[in-house]
DNA sequence: AAAATTTGGTTTATAAAATAAACTACTTTA
DNA sequence: TAAAGTAGTTTATTTTATAAACCAAATTTT
């Protein structure tokens, strides 16, 4: 029987993405965490990570809540199980291109 | 001490790319592959591939020979060392974001 | 208490990337 | 020899990522 080739799965294109992926990486730890924290720990630029906070929110994969710490804005994420399971299949569909041992 | 956190490898733009991806995991199993099969296993476009192809190639991942097959044109990828180290990096670089059990 | 600075963001503009459409050159088939 | 197929490349379009500029409120400085 010839080789039928690799199958490679689709990569999430929201998922696929250096900052987002990394702010997911964060929540999916964390739970939630705010503006503030992520862009501290991701060391992204704050519009840039505005921009893909949106996104993220959009695709429902988070859950953005804007309130007040003390008398300053402040805007939690949280993840969604939408978005955890997203996150995992992104890590599965990963799996699909990366040859690790004997897949 | 507090948790300093995760530290977030950063993605080699080269190959954080699916179809770039897709490629040099071909070209990783197989070694090389010519322009039709590696268009056959990922079903880019020509278009696409032959881009995706140059940069690679240009970043030196893999070398392109074109020749001929019988009387028509072929183009074999080769991955080079330097693809195979930058491929390992990068495999190594996604860890970083991906919680696999108690890393 | 006004002016300057900082905090916590958003909006808009620019640069880079991915993708598709159109094209080239040659070969094979009808 | 005309039509269709093969193997690509080039160019144009769309999408995405990123940064720069901006805004409002709070805090600090003088």
């Amino acid at each position: 029987m010839p080789e039928n080739g690799k199958l490679f799965k689709p990569l999430d294109p929201l998922l696929h993405s250096e900052l987002r992926l990394a702010v997911m990486s964060i929540l999916l730890d964390a739970g939630s965490a705010d503006f503030v924290y992520l862009k501290a720990e991701t060391g992204a630029t704050s519009g840039n990570l505005s921009v893909q906070l949106d996104k993220l929110q959009q695709a429902e994969y988070i859950e953005v809540t804007k309130g007040f710490k003390g008398k300053m804005p402040q805007t939690v994420c949280s993840i969604t199980d939408k978005g955890r399971d997203a996150f995992a299949a992104y890590v599965e569909a990963l799996r699909s291109y990366i040859p690790t041992g004997k897949d």
